[in-house]
RNA sequence: GGGCGGUUAGCUCAGUUGGUUAGAGCGCUUCUCUUACACAGAAGAGGUCACAAGUUCGAGUCUUGUACCGCCCA
């Protein structure tokens, strides 16, 4: 084995011999195995990964390794999203830098581009999934695009069109200038702005009086058909009935009173376009006023905004204010501060407008969405996201499902040109449903990319067609994302999954958080502070990005990523090669599998093994409770921080000693407990530990699919791990000592050990002492208590056993007084507040027995050690 | 306005059901190339766990309130 482990070798070798093994897949388990099952989030087929990919990525090829281990029909569906929007985009981009645009070529042509487009970039981002380790079963990759789940889109929607769920309608939508198409409600953020407020006047008709009127828009006056105020406001109350005249157009709007008007805010009185306003909308519906769309769906003016018509929003919006001024219609302009809608996908301000457009009413899948989570059939993990869960599903709005883009899944609509009627089929028409005309065409709009990744879970596996796949595998187990797409995507799997298989589509979801920078702020191009995966792979390797990221996050919660600490869990994995290789390096032949005989143990074998099975205990005690990262930090410790610290340390003595019968039995040691800890770490790093497992001593093929760890009680070993902590504390304590004089550390010094009841525990394991503190064995003394005292000697007291260690050239007396002294008053300080502890009622009555039993113990230790040190500073005075 | 999260060492963060002297990585100080590892080893410094009150024998952990930061929804 090399002096380093080197993972650039490793990786792809063992993710090929893995996938070609066909361990990725869920039959290497058997029929009877209990499936665990996991859809991947599909990430955009034409994207590229980012840190957010890696973390979900690292999260669920863990939940799917470990289920592996457990012996579950482990099956982690892979595939991609066609993200109509974004990947419609790009090509846009390309068709522009052509000097032709998507109009020009043709619906055709664009959507043969796409797939072109499509076929050229859709590997990059599986290839990097697949670096990242994942296991997926690639046999079963899909695309939403797929045969298959096209089908399943139709299905769905004509069913929901059937139930009446789907239907079109002209309301209001959020509409996108730039992208020429309606977006859903989610798909807008509201961002405080910096803006104006325009104060204007409303002309009464035919008198000389005015309502003072206030807006953030001039533009939409053009569109006004109201002017409302409160009606129990006493300034405007005259003005109700009348009619005001638009300004610069002269329309004739009236004035109408409602209790939806803020009294306080601006002027109180309220302009209402109907059209261009949510707000406005519903009182426009409420006092039945007329709605007048003065936009186009490029954002430019239509026709109704008369002598504006044709001139872009803000250039109108300008002019407008401009012709009011001169026409005494303007009072001020104020700055203000107000939320904006901006398109989620490149800040694009978004329009409200009425619009003829594709909608679903999931108000009834939503509530079956509550249901679920109410009664346990779903968990969603942390908790705490189970109260948005519940205010988001409540109060649901209609989803506008339709998109006026070419890039997806298109509506199974015709519409007659002699009817009228529309024709929704599960297969393609040739004549109307109702007249049997021919003469009908394709609604031209296609479906939100969500709509066909609600369906997911089910329709990658077969539905609606029942397939082996759908009965074996579905419901899933876990849904695995993050938990800004809670609603996007969650939500709508948990109310389609419902609706159209009648069952939970998943029985946990656990959401992760954002990956940010490592001072918190959130990654972007325009920070600057962007970390790529590849590139961090590149330098650190794999399983150090993955164990960064399982175990700085806890569930819910962002996680800041900081190279240092890539570097630190790199640092992890040599750590852990180095041991191998220390092992490796002494089997002399043997190789020693399977677990120890618990008979003949030394004491360090005892403690090591009684640590390990308490670790196991933790470890699936904290994957029980989805609680990864803890368990991945406690096996980090527990393999450098006692494994490598000081078994490894310890096996020394046996396996260069001369008794052959220990020598086997260490290196049997080392190797079971070095193998259970791999196994654990296998979902974590799962390259390092599969290379590694091949080289020590093992049985079966591979770690990837290794039994994983059960504690196994007998091993727990209460005395073992207080024996070994008081041999473990003197070493330190003799180390200190030797640090504090500036001991040379290839020094060997004499040491003499009055131990009282530990002495015969202590002269057993003399070896440890010389070989771990560098104590001259032939001189070393171990006693109940030592005859005659060295002169000029530095101690440590251990739990009531005192090491002298006669630095007589070293030594200074007064120091030594004085650092005894300062030991001497913490102790003494400890020694108080246990004695008070243990003397309160409160506590020796109500408090668990084991836990006041530890303090006496405690207690106990600390007076010997007191009395110890009292004594060696009487002698020294 | 409603809801949620955060506030623990210089920095970035853990801390599972309340129970030894609150931990890690990086950084810092001192020492060491000791036959697994300098991507390392040894020793050390550094924290009134945001603040206040409460529950409890016992609170970083539970309850309430306050402050500041962040997110989501309206």
């Amino acid at each position: 084995m090399p002096k380093t482990y080197d993972f650039k070798t490793a990786e792809e070798r063992l993710y090929r011999w893995w996938e070609e093994n066909g361990w990725f897949k869920p039959e290497i388990a058997g029929q009877d195995a209990e499936p665990y099952v996991i859809s991947i989030p599909p990430p955009n087929v034409t994207g590229a990964l980012h840190q957010g990919h890696a973390l979900f990525v690292a999260i669920e090829d863990l939940m799917i390794r470990h289920a592996r281990m457990n012996g579950c029909a482990a099956l982690w569906v892979p595939g991609t999203d066609h993200a109509g929007i974004a990947t419609q985009l790009q090509v846009v981009r390309q068709l522009e830098n052509e000097g032709t645009s998507r109009v020009a070529v043709g619906r055709e042509e664009f959507l043969r581009r796409t797939w072109q487009w499509k076929a050229e970039h859709g590997g990059r981002i599986v290839e990097q999934v697949r670096r990242l380790g994942a296991s997926c079963d690639w046999d079963r990759e899909r695309f939403t695009l797929d045969d298959g789940l096209s089908r399943a889109v139709r299905e769905a929607f004509v069913r929901w069109y059937e139930q009446g769920l789907i239907y079109r309608g002209t309301y209001m939508i959020n509409w996108s200038p730039g992208l020429q198409t309606a977006v859903s409600d989610l798909e807008v953020e509201r961002l405080e702005e910096q803006g104006k407020l325009y104060y204007f006047k409303y002309r009464i008709k035919g008198e000389d009086t005015y309502i003072p009127v206030a807006t953030t828009r001039p533009e939409t006056i053009l569109g006004d058909t109201a002017v409302a105020v409160h009606p129990e406001d006493e300034r405007y109350q005259a003005y109700v009935g009348k009619t005001a005249l638009v300004p610069i157009l002269g329309r004739e709007i009236p004035v109408i009173a409602d209790e939806y008007v803020d009294r306080e805010f601006g002027t109180g009185a309220l302009k209402i376009t109907p059209a261009h306003d949510p707000n406005d909308y519903q009182i426009g519906q409420k006092h039945e006023l007329e709605m007048i769309n003065i936009l186009n769906k490029d954002a430019t003016l239509n026709e109704n905004a008369g002598p504006y018509a044709g001139q872009d929003r803000f250039t109108a919006r300008e002019k407008l204010w401009a012709d009011m001024e001169a026409a005494g219609l303007t009072i001020k302009v104020e700055p203000y501060m107000h939320a904006v809608p901006r398109s989620q996908r490149g800040g694009e301000l978004i329009e409200p407008m009425i619009s003829t457009q594709w909608f679903a009413d999931v108000s009834g899948p939503a509530a079956e969405a509550l249901k679920a989570v109410k009664d346990g059939r779903l968990t969603i993990i942390p908790e705490r996201f189970g109260k948005v869960w519940e205010h988001w599903l409540t109060d649901i709005q209609p989803w506008c499902i339709s998109r006026q883009l070419w890039w997806g899944h298109r509506i199974p609509a015709w519409h007659c040109r002699e009817c009228g009627h529309i024709t929704v089929t599960r297969e393609d028409p040739t004549q109307c449903a109702s007249c049997s005309s021919t003469n009908i065409d394709q609604d031209p709009d296609v479906l939100d990319t969500w709509f066909s990744s609600g369906l997911w879970p089910f329709s990658t596996l077969g539905w609606p067609d029942e397939t082996p796949d759908l009965c074996r595998y579905y419901p899933t187990t876990m849904m695995e994302t993050g938990y800004d797409i809670l609603f996007f995507w969650v939500a709508r799997m948990v109310m389609m999954g419902l609706a159209f298989t009648g069952k939970v589509p998943f029985r946990y979801v656990y959401l992760h958080g954002l990956v940010r920078d490592e001072h918190g702020k959130k990654m972007s191009k325009s920070h600057g502070n962007v970390i790529d995966p590849i590139e961090t792979m590149d330098e650190y390797g794999t399983d150090a990005l993955r164990f960064t990221l399982l175990t700085g996050a806890t569930p819910g919660n962002d996680l800041n990523l900081s190279m240092d600490r890539v570097a630190a869990n790199r640092n992890f994995a040599n750590k852990i090669w180095n041991a191998a290789r220390f092992l490796v390096s002494n089997l002399d032949g043997e190789t020693l599998t399977g677990t120890p005989a618990r008979d003949e143990l030394s004491l360090p074998d005892r403690w090591i093994l009684s640590r390990l099975h308490r670790l196991i205990e933790s470890v699936n005690r904290l994957f029980d409770s989805f609680l990864y990262g803890e368990a991945g930090r406690q096996i980090y410790d527990f393999l450098w921080g006692e494994y490598a610290d000081w078994y490894i340390e310890i096996s020394k003595i046996a396996l260069y000693g001369e008794d052959t019968a220990a020598q086997s039995r260490t290196r049997h040691v080392l190797t079971y407990v070095l193998d259970q800890c791999l196994r654990m770490l296998h979902p974590f790093v799962p390259f390092v530990t599969e290379e590694i497992w091949q080289h020590i001593p093992h049985d079966g093929p591979a770690l990837i699919i290794a039994r994983w760890p059960e504690t196994d009680e007998a091993f727990f070993n209460e005395q073992a791990e207080t024996h070994m902590g008081l041999l473990m504390e003197i070493v330190k304590g003799i180390r200190n000592v030797r640090a504090e004089y500036n001991v040379p550390p290839a020094r060997r010094i004499a040491a003499h050990i009055s131990a009282g009841q530990w002495a015969g525990v202590l002269d057993q394991h003399r070896d440890v002492f010389t070989r771990l503190a560098n104590v001259d064995g032939e001189t070393l003394e171990i006693g109940t208590a030592l005859s005659e005292l060295p002169d000029r000697a530095a101690s440590v007291t251990v739990s009531g056993a005192t090491v002298y260690l006669p630095l007589a050239d070293l030594v200074d007396l007064e120091a030594e007084r004085a650092r005894l002294a300062k030991e001497m008053t913490g102790i003494a300080q400890q020694i108080e507040r246990t004695e008070s502890l243990l003397a309160s009622d409160g506590f020796t009555s109500r408090a668990p027995t084991d836990v006041v039993q530890r303090e006496r113990d405690k207690l106990t230790s600390l007076r010997a050690t007191h009395e110890a040190i009292r004594e060696r500073l009487t002698t020294l005075a």
